[in-house]
DNA sequence: GGATATGCTGAGGTTACCTCAACATGAGGG
DNA sequence: CCCTCATGTTGAGGTAACCTCAGCATATCC
């Protein structure tokens, strides 16, 4: 059947907002399948990206999570290989993190299949609404 | 080029809408700490509160989820009081879930509050810009 | 040099989902 | 009437992405 199974439409902007949030979270889920990596590694994977070496609680604040989350996305990158750990010269409690040559190819090619993934889903909008849009979200940050 | 490298986050239209949507997130949490319910609770209260009686299956429907994730959402208001469960008695396989007496206030409640914080975390805006990203996020759903 | 702050991680918990398979019941065909 | 197949719910067990709290090593400052 019909499976327009929503619960009763539009009451408000929150409820159309999330109804957009998971579109859109569905939609850049599954631009992610061909790496293999979460959307949480496909994050902090970005931030590594840019930044090229950091320390797990940098990383953290970066995401916005608590530092002991960091240290889980990083073991989980390390695993695929795609990060590694070694001594920060500056200061010998702290650890750095860097993209494996590998982590940096597959930073890239995520980043640039974001980007396509969001041309399309913010695509349809014309220019001066998406214009719009991001003013208007940038306030409520 | 269209790189803002900037730090925390406002790579692209994605990400500042993600960083609206996580405080939205919060603040929604948040607003219903006074009746210890989380928001998978409140979501499912909810339809029960339109629906008045429905089967697990069918509120799965609505919330988009898996049946036994909705079982378990069920499980949770039960041990909380806010819902019961009886026999369906057009089809003895199935079950029905109905709010209590506590359960359809406390459903009201939730509603009310949750009016009021959407209205306190949209109201910034001036109306026009309200009405706009009403429009956007409508033709974005 | 001793108190205190900082950086990371082990241990263990939570929320909100999922799949797979078991079990009871319903419905249709022969 | 029985047999097969579909349907409704739930037990068992798993996952992602977070969290806090405590412990250890090191740094910093008085």
């Amino acid at each position: 059947m019909t499976e327009d199974t929503t619960d009763s439409g539009d009451e408000s902007l929150a409820e159309t907002f999330w109804a957009v949030a998971s579109r859109l979270r569905r939609q850049t889920r599954e631009s992610l399948a061909p790496w293999d990596v979460t959307p949480s590694q496909a994050r902090a994977l970005g931030v590594l990206g840019r930044h090229g070496e950091v320390r797990p609680g940098t990383l953290a604040e970066h995401l916005r999570i608590a530092p002991r989350s960091a240290t889980e996305v990083i073991d989980d990158l390390q695993a695929r290989g795609l990060v590694e750990r070694r001594p920060d010269p500056a200061d010998r409690r702290a650890t750095l993190v860097a993209p494996t040559a590998e982590g940096t190819r597959v930073s890239a090619a995520i980043r640039a299949a974001r980007r396509a993934e969001a041309d399309r889903f913010f695509g349809h909008l014309p220019d001066a609404d998406r214009a719009e849009l991001a003013r208007i979200l940038r306030t409520l940050r």
